[in-house]
DNA sequence: TCGACCATGTAAGATGTTACATGATTGC
DNA sequence: GCAATCATGTAACATCTTACATGGTCGA
């Protein structure tokens, strides 16, 4: 049930499928992800519901760009969702499933391997993030980030969680390369 | 994907689809949720596909349980998955993509009191973990928690993971709270 | 006797994934 | 000429959620 909310939030500003999909894929995939087959169904049943409205505008590439944008009544349905709390439980980490059944594996390196995998995949994904918040730095000032407010506050506030969510993701797979080896030893 | 190959692990030993419910609930909601109406069909179905077997046990109060276990065939399925490496992507936290519009809301006063729901919903979790581990501390001896090999020590690597990151969600909503409230003097 | 917990499920509908299908532009 | 990027979708299938349905045991 979130993600036509999730869209309905980024068409405060106007965008088509494909800009949604970018945005996904730049800056919200940390704590969600979404595939343009599924983004382009979601747009249209918001626009039958009377959440959004649409228009066509000339693409410098490619065929025409469908733009969506809120409507009021789809203002007043997001901000219904945010009104309702944080929606907890929906947690789903596949890879920290498997992470759990390890010792299940067949090869005796896997676990080393799975774990040297995150750590450089948490890695690459936290130095992304610092890339972007250097951008950011570049638009604000040296005062940054003291001197956000509005939007940009709580999207740098959902950044710095995910540059610390990694950072640690990165320690606790070191920590746990550590363990494994010290567990064969014995 | 998932669910099934979860379900596949836990089921090393046998289960009923409550038993299951139950682990969830416990100790894995920290990265995956499932309900029991999805839990019931998702056992059916692995049943069918020959990767567990299933027979009846009487209960102590209720109806016979029905209690599922790994074939070799679902062993080997399994085995497949983990091998697969890391399932990456499949992040799904709707709570930070309401965190990250909060600037939408209607009520100034809603982005404190979502930090103060998130804060003590991380804090109460992180508490329920490290009861968790205690009693494991106490089965384990005072050589816990270098003394786990096999399963036990992924379990607790993972277990370790949550503790480090609802730890990590306090300090982080606490920080949130106290620069919405810088935000809000200027 | 009432609510919490044990224990099973089904049905309908919403949501998400994978594979397929199309076609223009830009740079190498 | 080929690959990458821009840009749109559909169809079939798998998965997940919400609501409904049933009934026994245990303790307050």
């Amino acid at each position: 049930m979130s993600l036509p909310h999730i869209l309905l939030g980024l068409l405060e500003e106007p965008a088509s499928g494909y800009d949604i999909k970018c945005e996904f894929e730049q800056s919200l995939s940390f704590f969600w992800s979404a595939a343009l087959a599924q983004i382009y169904p979601a747009l249209k049943k918001l626009e039958k519901d009377g959440l959004v409205t649409s228009w066509q505008e000339p693409s410098e590439k490619g065929p025409a760009r469908t733009v969506y944008q809120q409507t009021e009544k789809g203002r007043e349905a997001f901000r219904d969702w945010l009104e309702e709390g944080p929606q907890l439980n929906t947690e789903r980490r596949a890879y920290l499933a498997q992470a759990y059944f390890l010792a299940q594996s067949r090869a005796p390196d896997e676990p080393r391997s799975f774990y040297e995998q995150l750590r450089d995949d948490f890695r690459a994904r936290a130095n992304r993030l610092t890339a972007l918040e250097d951008v950011w730095r570049d638009d604000h000032g040296p005062a940054f980030p003291d001197n956000l407010t509005g939007q940009a506050l709580y999207e740098h506030m959902t950044f710095d969680l995910g540059q610390r969510v990694f950072r640690l993701y990165v320690d606790w797979a070191e920590d746990c390369l550590a363990r494994i080896d010290g567990a064969e030893k014995d």
